[in-house]
RNA sequence: GGGCGUGUAGCUUAGUUUGGCUGGAGCACCCGGCUGAUAACCGGGAGGCCACAGGUUCAAAUCCUGUCAUGCCCA
């Protein structure tokens, strides 16, 4: 490598912008990988994927840190780490930004458009921010295959995805059944849960508790309801089986005021739970019978609208039946079960074999057959009309208005109506125990993102619906046959083409509409049907959760590189992942491999604003990640964030954080790394070089400190990334570079480089800063690619992208300097030492530039090896150690005024007045020996307190945290120490003023000296005179003239003038 | 409405697992010092109902219960 360049300004931004351009031209990404190869160790990541189109914003910039961070360490331990892009294409949120394009806000307004044309729109749509994804994620160096990535939308990625859902098809877990969604009928759409969540609106309905006449009885069973235009669909009603019911005669009219319609004969019976009888009533009553639930279950009842559906087949039918979700917190404590048009509806139907029909048509309008006054009428605006028909039939008991949340179509602001769909299922029920297992078998960071948020959601596990009726998306490989209703599933290309009839057209790409016209010969023997495709696209979910192998279009292609990658090492994404594609890949690989998909899992907080509020377009407070790729630069954002929260933490983004970052560990560093190489540079050190080298063992006490504490440090910071503490290591390694190596071990080392002889003391400060940095900048690489590599190839002239692990791994080798524990804490005590004297010199009104003669140490470890190090920082002529503290110390005996006063009352002030008069030693002996009165008054230990002061000229403070150790300082002042101080003075303000000149440190001055008052000592000028580069000097020589620095000292005036 | 997080100084946070000294830092602010040392550094100051309310305990920021705020997921 040899002697290193000077390094200048740090300019991050371009100095960034100049190393990707460099990355580019040497290939260091791919160099970083196959550099690795031998190792024959792998680490495999899978890149969950983004959607381009939307554009990348700051919470994106933080998923792609840790996904970067976590593969460029592993690198560095030897790993070969490949990274492949990917890009999510399908699903709906494309589909709403092209029909928000062109307007088309219905199913119909699409076909109308044409489903191919719609199609195309889509495809292109999903790539409208790729460049800009592109940028970012090249900006922020995250290092990823973005060339090569996988992309669902392509046949390839298609064909893998059928083929695994041939494999849930083969093993039966593949179902057509109903899905009760919120669905609107004004755009004919349904709705997924993360779009209804944005709808939700509080509205005011009425609500109707119902009288459902027994068969064979003269009671009727009360139940409540909040949507009055299911009862047409009504087929049943649900009881809790353990609950208590009661059945009750009406006694009187209810007195005053009846809000509403509705109402109840004296003497007719109703049936309710015991413990609504008084919310829900508004008549008197007298209690008939009370029993169980279970007593009620088989009763058969009057349908409210009879015809509306065909119950024939069906034996339950209008019957009461048990459910184990009912309770009694609301209505009636008996629910009314409408099995088209509620989740909880539809499973208890399909449980108990209720009829499965719908009384609403897509078009949200009542089916006719109804009801004569309700057929063909849009079911939203018959609430009214089915309350008056209830009530003119004397079954309805009361109506109320119920203000709740109700979920409304984000696009027409139309109330949703929950309906249920056709649709196709993954039996994810069958697997519940075997996913749990794998689940459980995940590293989660945090664990509780495992065991708890996912672990809650798979013990209670639902069926996935996979279908949906939209058109942009992975078709469901699904025909069935018209004519004998059997069902084929595909999971080739190939298989399709051999099955398809001769005028079926070979679709040109695996999308809707071409698929569509694809026809299959029946595989029933002996049926000439011809076999039609299941209009469904694919939940786009099921496309991420195969990305595992349909990245490598496995089983088609790549086996060996699949078999070589499952389960992957490592995924990160947010923590709204969890039921997401962390729940999605989980699910395809239980139902399809029968094993676990992923071996570890980092789920991340949100990035939220300053006031921990969400970021939206809509508040405004959205932080573009641009405005600080061009102001502190990548690494500095990059290193906000790792050390800012624990990655799993909500964290408040605080645009001024970064800044610190920047100003804080950055420049800190770089000044570091400049000061070391404009030296090395200026001296033609070259750390390759032999001859000049130094081991360790022969370095000052400083250099092996300094080296000791990095390998302590860098052990640490390792610990922290296997614990996933990215942010307390990133808060350990800022704390030694800004603390340790510049505060500490540059300031103190400043001397020793502007030695400009050639000296061995100089080369071991050179040989330990060049090692320190490396080591540093080695650590750094992973969290911020940048900086650390600049400084790297400054030392090395290699990239620290290729360099490895300092700290060792099982593949390559522990590179960190001996450790020396002792040596570090006698250091820790020297600083403290150092703080602790500009704390004494505080309090005893001592500036710091004013020598004093002597110092010394009084107690603790042997330091006597820094005693010249802390001789300068504590500005003392002579440090040493003593071990008598008595001899700077003496006693002071002060009053207790609380337990003198109860003793001498008035005499008092006499005794005040003789304590302070006394000789404390003395009277100290005295009250010990218990022979001590003063003023008449028999003096005790009680009656005083004792103080340890120091002695006249003398300060001292005293550390408890090394076992009691005192520093004392000398405060005498002769002439000798008045000159030498005001020498320092007067060179500090020379140097700022050659500062404020902006002379080169090289350059040499005139220098004259005028001082009034005190003398300089020939030795101080002399002295002054070489620190100040001065070639012509005159001291005290002549007039000063009238433009002249000027300042005052201790009474000492002084002027002077450099040119 | 349910599940899982989070809440500490004006701001960003450590400490909470395992209860125990006067709740510790950084930024910003004030005073002083130091500096050929950088957007730096050092000493000191001001700034904390540790979200709120109960409970357990000799002792609670920490454990328990509830409430509020905030975020994610599910309704």
């Amino acid at each position: 490598m040899g002697v290193p360049e000077p390094a200048g300004d740090l300019d991050p931004v371009s100095l960034e912008n100049s190393l990707i351009g460099l990355w580019g031209k040497e290939g260091t990404f791919a160099h970083s990988i196959d550099a690795r190869r031998e190792s024959g160790s792998t680490f495999t990541f899978l890149e969950g994927p983004p959607t381009a189109n939307g554009k990348p914003g700051i919470h994106h910039v933080i998923s792609r840190l840790f996904k970067d961070m976590v593969c460029r360490w592993k690198t560095m331990e030897g790993h070969v780490v490949e990274r492949k892009a990917g890009w999510d294409t399908h699903g709906l949120p494309v589909e709403i930004e092209v029909q928000k394009q062109l307007d088309l806000m219905s199913n119909e307004a699409i076909e109308e458009y044409g489903m191919e044309a719609f199609n195309k729109k889509c495809k292109e749509s999903v790539w409208t921010y790729e460049e800009a994804w592109r940028e970012m994620t090249e900006r922020m160096a995250f290092w990823v295959d973005m060339n090569d990535p996988y992309v669902t939308l392509h046949d390839e990625y298609i064909e893998s995805a059928w083929w695994s859902l041939k494999q849930m098809f083969d093993k039966g877990l593949l179902f057509r059944g109903h899905k009760v969604l919120p669905y609107c009928p004004q755009t004919g759409t349904s709705y997924s849960s993360h779009e209804v969540s944005l709808g939700y609106k509080e509205v005011s309905e009425p609500a109707v508790f119902v009288k459902f006449q027994l068969a064979g009885d003269d009671a009727s069973v009360l139940a409540w309801t909040t949507t009055p235009w299911t009862l047409p669909g009504n087929v049943g009603l649900a009881v809790g089986p353990d609950v208590t019911y009661c059945r009750v005669r009406i006694t009187a009219e209810p007195s005053g005021s009846w809000e509403g319609r509705g109402g109840a004969e004296v003497g007719e019976e109703l049936i309710l739970a015991k413990d609504l009888v008084g919310t829900v009533l508004r008549n008197q009553i007298e209690v008939v019978s009370e029993f169980t639930g279970s007593e009620l279950i088989g009763r058969s009842y009057n349908p409210l609208f009879p015809g509306a559906i065909d119950g024939s087949g069906h034996e339950n039918a209008w019957t009461i039946v048990g459910a184990d979700f009912v309770t009694t917190t609301d209505g009636t404590g008996v629910v009314h079960t409408a099995v088209m048009y509620g989740e909880d509806d539809y499973r208890l139907g399909m449980e108990v074999g209720f009829p499965a029909q719908h009384t609403v048509g897509m078009d949200g309008k009542f089916v006719s057959g109804t009801h004569e006054i309700l057929d063909g009428k849009y079911v939203k605006d018959c609430d009214d009309s089915i309350i008056n028909l209830l009530n003119d039939q004397g079954q309805l008991y009361r109506e109320h208005e119920y203000t709740h949340d109700y979920p409304h179509c984000w696009r027409t602001d139309h109330p949703l109506l929950y309906y249920a769909m056709d649709s196709w299922f993954v039996r994810m029920t069958a697997v519940r125990d075997q996913i749990s297992q794998y689940n459980s078998e995940v590293e989660w960071a945090p664990e509780w993102t495992g065991s708890k948020r996912m672990g809650e959601w798979l013990s209670n596990i639902k069926d996935w619906a996979i279908s949906r009726e939209r058109y942009w998306g992975t078709p469901i490989p699904v025909w069935i046959c018209p004519e004998c209703g059997s069902e084929h599933c595909v999971g080739s290309i190939e298989e399709m083409a051999s099955m398809k009839t001769s005028s079926s057209p070979m679709p040109p790409e695996l999308h809707r509409p071409y698929v569509d016209e694809v026809r299959l010969h029946c595989t029933t023997e002996g049926c000439n049907g011809e076999m039609i495709r299941e209009p469904y696209v694919m939940d786009c979910w099921f496309d991420s959760g195969c990305a595992t192998f349909a990245q490598w279009h496995y089983p088609f292609e790549n086996r060996d590189k699949f078999d070589g990658a499952f389960p992957v090492d490592y995924i990160c994404e947010a923590v709204d992942q969890t039921r997401g594609w962390f729940y999605s890949l989980l699910a395809v690989s239980t139902t399809v491999f029968d094993s676990i998909c992923y071996k570890r899992c980092l789920s991340l907080g949100h990035i939220l604003d300053k006031e921990g509020k969400k970021m939206s377009k809509s508040k405004g407070n959205v932080v573009d990640p641009w405005d600080h790729f061009n102001k502190e630069g990548a690494d500095s954002i990059r290193w906000y964030m790792t050390t800012q929260s624990a990655p799993w933490s909500p964290t408040n983004f605080d645009p001024n954080g970064v800044r610190e970052s920047y100003a804080k560990m950055f420049l800190t560093l770089w000044n570091v790394y400049r000061f070391h190489v404009d030296y090395a540079a200026l001296d033609g050190f070259d750390p390759d070089d032999g001859n000049t080298f130094v081991p360790v063992s022969e370095r000052s006490p400083l250099d092996r400190w300094i080296l000791s504490r990095v390998a302590s440090m860098s052990e640490e910071y390792h610990d922290h990334f296997v614990a996933w503490d990215f942010h307390k290591g990133g808060r350990e390694l800022e704390s030694f570079v800004v603390n340790d190596l510049s505060n500490w071990y540059v300031r103190r080392s400043r001397r020793r480089l502007w030695d400009e002889g050639e000296s061995s003391d100089k080369r071991s400060c050179q040989h330990t800063l060049h090692e320190v940095l490396l080591i540093v900048c080695r650590l750094m690489a992973p969290v911020s690619p940048f900086i650390p590599d600049s400084i790297h190839r400054g030392l090395m002239g290699s990239s620290v992208h290729l360099a490895d692990w300092p700290v060792g791994s099982e593949l390559v080798e522990r590179s960190l300097p001996p450790i020396d524990q002792a040596l570090e804490r006698e250091m820790d005590l020297v600083r403290s030492l150092a703080e602790t004297g500009r704390r004494v010199r505080v309090e005893a009104g001592r500036r710091q530039r004013l020598p004093c003669r002597n110092g010394w140490i009084v107690g603790g470890p042997d330091i006597s090896q820094f005693h010249d190090i802390l001789a300068e920082e504590l500005n003392v002529e002579e440090l040493t150690t003593e071990d008598d503290l008595d001899r700077f110390q003496k006693i002071e005996v002060h009053p207790n005024r609380k337990a003198l006063g109860a003793k001498c009352r008035g005499d008092l002030p006499a005794v005040l007045s003789e304590i302070e008069n006394a000789d404390s030693e003395a009277l100290l002996l005295e009250v010990e020996a218990g022979i001590a009165a003063l003023a008449g008054y028999e003096i005790t230990s009680e009656d005083i307190e004792i103080r340890r002061v120091e002695k006249e000229g003398y300060a001292a403070s005293t550390l408890s945290e090394y076992g009691d150790v005192s520093l004392v300082l000398d405060m005498g002042i002769d002439d000798e120490l008045l000159s030498k101080g005001l020498a320092r003075d007067i060179i500090r303000r020379v140097q700022a003023k050659r500062k404020d000149l902006d002379l080169e440190i090289e350059a040499t001055i005139s220098l004259s000296v005028w001082t009034r008052g005190l003398d300089l000592s020939k030795g101080d000028w002399e002295r002054l005179v070489t620190e100040t580069r001065a070639s012509n000097f005159t001291i005290n020589e002549g007039e000063y003239p009238e433009v002249s620095e000027e300042f005052e000292v201790d009474g000492v005036s002084v002027r002077f003038v450099i040119s």
